[in-house]
Parts: structure tokens; sequence; C-alpha cells
DNA sequence: ACTTAAGAGTCCAATTTAAGGCTATTATAG
DNA sequence: CTATAATAGCCTTAAATTGGACTCTTAAGT
């Protein structure tokens, strides 16, 4: 599956199809997760549909004991070792682009 | 790091950190991001505060190369072969309570 | 086959995020 | 040190999600 060729809604979909395959796997309502969290069905449906802030996402994964996955999600420290000596002593708190760059051009491209 | 031991707001602003230093780590600004996503400055101010929609986190993912991530973040097939034999050959679409066992008590908990 | 609850879909009001702009602070290049 | 781009914060309006209630369809237990 490669989720680069996909649209953001078809990963939306993709997304709300895997919580709702987790709920199910754990044979729960959503009207059973909606008073376990405190959201509305409402809210329950539509995360299912890709439709939902992130804050729901949280408060479902931790009912559903999904919570790890998170890590998973947004890797938790992503600097590579070799990256991170490069940057010898200087904490980089802020993105800069050399002024004679300006003429952006990626510098990193993953995909 | 234990996330059920933190608060869903402190796992939103740490989320939101970790987006940040993706974001960094490819010396990016906030303005570039929300340039090449088609989003608003605030909207990526907001992400990186843990404050976003799911639709937000997917587009700067992508803009940053981490999409691949969303692959681990809810497994893609989440039922265990055995589970699935359990299921014979009834495709399990809806939740379901037997009604003897109303008296809800938790079939499968992960924590 | 019958019954019932799970879930989809819709509507309205309330809350929250997104968009756009503007100011203040400060890390970082020079 | 100086200049300036990056970022945080706040404000207002627009758009999207959430809460709560309702109807309709249908999966699944009996």
């Amino acid at each position: 599956m490669n989720l680069y060729a996909m649209t953001d809604s078809a990963i939306l979909l993709e997304l709300g199809g895997r919580v709702k395959a987790l709920r199910l796997r754990k044979n729960r309502s959503q009207k059973e997760l909606s008073e376990a969290t405190l959201l509305s069905l409402n809210a329950i449906k539509s995360l299912e549909q890709g439709k939902a802030k992130l804050t729901t996402v949280v408060a479902v994964l931790r009912e559903l004991g999904a919570l790890e996955e998170i890590n998973h999600f947004i890797p938790e420290i992503s600097i590579s070792p070799i990256e991170l000596a490069k940057r010898q002593g200087k904490r980089r708190l802020r993105a800069r682009i050399s002024r004679e760059n300006i003429n952006k051009k990626d510098n990193e491209n993953g995909h």
C-alpha cells in the first residue's frame, strides 16, 4: 500500500477503517466507545470516516488500548546519530534558509 | 515513554513537538510548509501544539515525507490469524453484546 | 423467521479549528 | 552587534467538527 499514491481523503478513510477494525476486534459498539470516552456518538462515527480532531483520535485509541501505536505514527526521535553529529554544538531551534539560497531548492527529498 | 501515564493534552503536545522536530530536521519553516500544503500558517502553528484535524496532520506528514509512518500508526490488518480462525465463516461487521452478558465485563483488556 | 440493537445518515446548535492579518519576541546569519 | 527571518500570540471571520436527537436499514442473536 503506497500512501503517496493516495489522495488525502483516501488516506483518511483508510485510517478511519483501521480504527473501526480495532474496535470490532474488541467487539465494542460505537455507543460503548462514546460513553467510555465521554465523546458523542457522532464523534465516533465521524472518526471512523476519517473526520476528526487529533484529540478525538487520542481519546479513542486510549480506550481501545492502542495508544502505543502513536509512537509509530509520528516517530519519537527521528534524528539519526549521523545527522546529529553534523549539528556540532549548535542547537537549532528554528528553521533557517541562508540568504543566498533564497531561490529555494529542496535540500532533502524523501520522495 | 508510557503514553498511558500521560493526559490527553500532554500527548497532544508531545505529538505536536514531534511534527515540529520532523520539520526542523528538514530545515523547513512553518511558512514554507503552509505554502507547500496550501494550509494556513495558523494551521501549522496549531498542529505543532497538538490542535489540528486529522486531515491537517496527513497533509503535513505527506509534505515532510513521513507518510509511511501511518502504516505503523494503526496496523493495516490488525486481526491475528488465530482470532480470525475463531470467527469461522461468519463475517462480523457489527459489534454485538450477547443479551445475557449485558452486565458488561471487558472481554479483552490490553491494559 | 422474528426481534433487536448496531450503525449509517441527517439536522440544528455549540464548540473548535482554519484562514488571513498584525504585532512582539528572539534565534541565527552576517 | 545588527539585521532580519522564524515563530509565538492574539483577533475576527469562515469552515469544520462535536453534541444531542431522530429515522431507517440491516446484521446477528434467539
